[in-house]
DNA sequence: GTCTATAGTCGGATAGAC
DNA sequence: GTCTATCCGACTATAGAC
């Protein structure tokens, strides 16, 4: 695979800059529609208003397209929800926040995390998390970037927040496992999603239906650290 | 799409039997590594050892093959976890059940559904698994199948034994979703499978780490069922 | 019932005009 | 930099021999 990410023209300001964003629009609309198999470069280009030519002229390739949405997605994941998981950091290097604080850094980090992966009004949002999702189920060659890009930076955040709240070692194996319980009760609504709508005669997820959800979660999370915090369940 | 399913030669013991269940079976196979687009014809005529006409000849198209691994999916899951729910059901309905044996049958189901989703020695178990999860993510025209087959099936069992331990309607959008988030305790270890693996520096699930992933899920069941038991969280 | 050969379609990438 | 035309490979499904 070859992403020549074809630059500039000599000494002129990008000329082609507006039919690479372009593509790459189209790109996260038609990827996580159909995935990466199921998108043609006909129909990306199609979506894009550009020629078919332009995708390996562009990106090398139908591939590299694809790598180039996904360096986007993890860029617009970052300024969204990249702030917060610093802020957690940055409490979480503070000797002086106290336990009910990193409780609350947890509760509403997940909650924006809901907001984030099930809200479907705002097209970029939804778009990420379904590509996103679809490329954890089964990874492409472009999972190594996404997994770098955020899989490794939210997990490692939380699992450090959920250690420090249990006094634990972020590092076992117990917290790392207990941390998956946590987003597993946020994922499932994005990866049942049609299940789940469907058996709760919902048609989409609204901001009614997601604080719903977010309770749900937030109470549970509360209820789990507890509950370890009292009980050493030692993997 | 028309699903033939061939039937047998008139007055002759079905014939092309073989043929159909080594179709089935490389079906089983290749959509599992593949899914259902990425699969060909001619790598699952290649798999079962038959002629790439024998699947519109058997199954009247690439999709009637797909159609009817479904259906075998659905037949093999009600014959290993079928029984188990009855036997959930049986209780529900005998009002003598008590509190405690309950809560003993919900974290029972959940460990066996931990091993029945995440093995990956046995073969069957895990390619199923891992169909059923791709078509709950992107639902192809098989989905209402396998919906119909046992999603429902599954999660109403589910929901009816939260409920009655919790002692809410089985109906109320609450129970529904405390059963999800119970579920997705379970599903995210397979959904986020490569992700997690690299995390825990697993090479693959074993029965160890299954053994440990349950104990931390029923952990959090019955910590959870507690918790929801005491407080009052209406939606 | 099983196979080979092939029709017909669609995909990604390239060549070369402008 | 952008476009049209085209190549070539891969795919599903069918026709027809055996």
């Amino acid at each position: 695979m070859k992403t020549k990410t074809r630059s500039a023209a000599p000494g002129r300001l990008e000329r082609g800059a507006t039919a690479r964003q372009k593509l790459i629009e189209a790109g996260l609309k038609i990827y996580s529609e159909v995935g990466f198999k199921g998108a043609s470069t006909r129909s990306l280009a199609a979506a894009a208003g550009v020629n078919i030519a332009a995708i390996p002229y562009y990106f090398g390739s139908k591939e590299g397209l694809y790598l180039a949405v996904m360096d986007h997605i993890i860029e617009y994941y970052r300024k969204n929800l990249g702030g917060d998981l610093d802020q957690i950091r940055q409490a979480l290097d503070d000797k002086k926040t106290s336990p009910a604080e990193y409780l609350a850094l947890l509760e509403g980090y997940i909650c924006r995390l809901v907001h984030f992966v099930l809200q479907e009004k705002s097209t970029e949002c939804a778009q990420i998390s379904i590509i996103y999702t679809r490329e954890q189920m089964d990874p492409t060659s472009a999972f190594q970037r996404l997994y770098e890009g955020f899989s490794t930076g939210l997990r490692e955040t939380l699992e450090a927040l959920v250690a420090t709240i249990l006094e634990r070692d972020a590092q076992s194996s117990e917290v790392k496992l207990i941390t998956e319980t946590l987003l597993g009760q946020v994922t499932i609504f994005k990866s049942s999603r049609v299940t789940v709508l469907k058996k709760m005669g919902w048609g989409t997820y609204d901001e009614k239906r997601m604080a719903d959800i977010a309770r749900i979660v937030t109470f549970n999370i509360r209820a789990l650290m507890q509950a370890h915090k009292q009980k050493d369940t030692t993997v």
